[in-house]
DNA sequence: AATTCATTTCAATAAAACTCGAAATAAAAA
DNA sequence: TTTTTATTTCGAGTTTTATTGAAATGAATT
């Protein structure tokens, strides 16, 4: 992954709303959420959840599919897993920052 | 760490020069880098990289001494670790998105 | 105490992001 | 095929962020 794209990633992220939406994608898993259930749990007129969503579609860290007349986002756990192979690598000290201290970190790892 | 922190954290980071500076500074270790070396590394007029130095640190992710006439700043692995954990618990999907898929989680972590 | 050096703060401007009602689109249902 | 439903796009106003030269600060020299 490259800075350009980390930079959209973590931009997306850093905003209340966006945060709250796309832990709310993680956690509802594969099956992801629609727009309007999204828009209600997080209390937001339709069109600013719309703008939101589409900044985080536009970083790479959801995708939209279409189920009836719903517009269904979900999670990309593999852009996340991009975005957290960066920070380990780039801006942490070896394992000091890598959530679990305890295990190995691979010296070459894949990065998306 | 709560969502604000997080959130000042993430767009902390969401910027060029930003990034490129706190991974210098990640880099240069617990020594770190003063602030007139960073400008030249990073080719910015002086007000600006001070500018982003004082997001940075207002977003806890680095910290400011003095030594001599120099201000030397230095990445805070604390701050990037806890940003680190609240990513892997809130916006992964369990071990989806740890740094090294192949190293046990544990369950309960610390997060600063 | 005056000067130099490193850096920040200020001020003014430009660019980008956020918000949300109203209008437009796209698919499904009647 | 008309209507309903779900959602996006548009437009306009507000707020935040970024940029940088010039002036101010704060500490070390001389």
């Amino acid at each position: 992954m490259q800075a350009d794209t980390v930079i959209r990633a973590l931009g997306a992220l850093a905003q209340e709303h966006r945060l709250a939406a796309f832990r709310a994608l993680v956690q509802a898993g594969a099956d992801g959420l629609s727009a309007g259930t999204l828009a209600e749990m997080l209390q937001l007129p339709n069109s600013s959840l719309s703008f939101h969503l589409a900044q985080l579609t536009n970083a790479g860290l959801i995708v939209q599919t279409r189920q009836g007349r719903s517009l269904i986002y979900s999670a990309d756990y593999a852009a996340m897993n991009g975005l957290m192979g960066y920070l380990t690598e780039n801006c942490c000290a070896g394992a000091a920052c890598a959530p679990d201290a305890t295990c190995s970190i691979s010296e070459e790892r894949n990065v998306a």
